[in-house]
DNA sequence: TTGATCAATCAAATTATGTTGATCCAAACA
DNA sequence: TGTTTGGATCAACATAATTTGATTGATCAA
């Protein structure tokens, strides 16, 4: 996430990732700080498979990174992607509050 | 949408609601002012029962209210909403930067 | 080396969401 | 009234996302 201002798509990807119940606790969790993905397992009490979906979307959403040292393997969350998404919503409340011209027009 | 922090179950029903390319052309479509929906059929090129189950997650979702006037119904965003996704969002980023312990911890 | 562990990936099965066309209801107007 | 119009709703179908269990690759320790 170089850029600020999002398009529909990039906004639309950032909004499916976080749009699903275990993802957002994966979100959660992450907001703490960083974790090691066996932590996470144990947390959040989930698959080592479905836990790994999940970060993928996450991850290629552009929502997390990860590092590896020896064989784990860290996630945290990445805050420009969560800020750009926060100034898009900014955005959208600008003008929203205008009447429309009655119908029929 | 009273309040003006969201709980993890009203979080995800915003972020789904927003999560669609339909429902992302309406929100934009709105985020310019109030609409009729037989002007918004017209401006996204929808069918009209499609366009009625989008704008019915949207409202259900707390992110559009609507109002009657004759025969038609006008649509607008809640800024509320929006408002309280921001700030949901930049609270997850306050401490995310936080490095783990080291595993095996 | 060998065996164990962490984590990603895959295919198959399941579940959730979105689309379509028809029908219904209420408001307006003749 | 009867008819037209704006919009919601419904059931059947189509599509997309998630879950599961098995397999794989890489790292480390013995």
């Amino acid at each position: 996430m170089i850029q600020n201002t999002l398009n529909r798509e990039q906004s639309r990807q950032l909004l499916k990732a976080l749009a699903d119940p275990i993802r957002l606790d994966v979100i959660h969790a992450l907001a703490q700080g960083e974790r090691c993905v066996c932590d996470l397992t144990g947390e959040l009490n989930l698959s080592q498979s479905k836990l790994s979906f999940h970060l993928r979307v996450l991850r290629e959403a552009g929502l997390l990174t990860d590092r590896q040292s020896g064989r784990w393997i860290y996630y945290r969350l990445q805050p420009d992607a969560l800020a750009a998404l926060e100034a898009w919503l900014a955005e959208l409340r600008r003008h929203c509050s205008q009447s429309a011209t009655p119908c029929p027009s």
